[in-house]
DNA sequence: TATAATTTTATAATGATTATTACTTTAACT
DNA sequence: AGTTAAAGTAATAATCATTATAAAATTATA
């Protein structure tokens, strides 16, 4: 059996989550690309190797992902949400022009010295935009 | 003449906006009241005042201060947009059980010492999300 | 005042997400 | 193994925020 798919069912056994094949490709998917996908561009990938996929499934998917903590929610487009299988608190820079998004990591501390000492908080989330460095340096600007 | 109309008016002025009646007022609502509301909450609240406000005018002069930087879109929900007037670089929290968001301020430098020196950062966005002080307080968990 | 340009409105279209229901697979039990 | 219950998946329709389009109203200009 494949490394990766026995890694990933152990995750999701560990959670409490039964490994259906959906969802371990799925978690698979985000775990293996660290890219940042939207519903579509998960469901449309894995309709190559799941053809009675459907997107409904994802969506209920991604919601137990959420709901366990394994992925997190990335709202840096309103119109479209994200998804990142790194859990650990990290920002994301999205390049306007190119479209892709970068992780980057911050010292958790930075976020918590701020006017909200006595609230309980649960999820910390910082998002840019603005021009990455290859789209810079390819424009000449 | 109303001073607060005056000063908006001024504002937009200054912005090359056309100082409209819808304009001048959703610009008002949103220096006025500074909690951070959606465009229904806008539309909903603009119509008593003008019945034949459409919720279009809300949406397109919103996309007008957007462009000229007069407000900053806040994506803390995916399913829905706010809209701050405050356009000082500052992050939001929102507490999940009052559905209250605060402001807090944090110096700027912090976002900038990240792995994106050589990127140009249009926009910087912090969201936090939790339990506020007042929940916590009226829960005594 | 007449005409052009701008703004607003009403309406329809889009697209992501959610809800509902039926179908299929898996698990439990005899 | 066969039967029934539970869980998971799929297909479809509904919802809701947002955008697009076109008509009506307002404002600016000649």
């Amino acid at each position: 059996m494949d490394t990766t798919i026995e890694l990933v069912t152990q995750k999701l056994v560990n959670n409490e989550i039964k490994p259906s094949y959906p969802r371990i490709k799925v978690m698979e998917y985000l775990m293996k690309w660290e890219n940042h996908p939207t519903v579509d561009e998960i469901y449309l990938e894995l309709l190559k190797e799941i053809p009675t996929l459907s997107k409904t499934t994802v969506y209920n998917t991604l919601d137990i992902f959420l709901d366990h903590n394994l992925v997190q929610l990335i709202n840096i487009e309103g119109h479209e949400a994200r998804f990142d299988a790194n859990v650990n608190v990290h920002g994301h820079f999205k390049c306007e022009q190119c479209g892709k998004i970068e992780d980057f990591y911050f010292d958790e501390g930075i976020v918590d010295v701020f006017s909200l000492q006595n609230c309980f908080i649960k999820e910390k989330h910082i998002y840019l935009k603005g021009i990455c460095t290859d789209c810079l340096d390819h424009n000449n600007v």
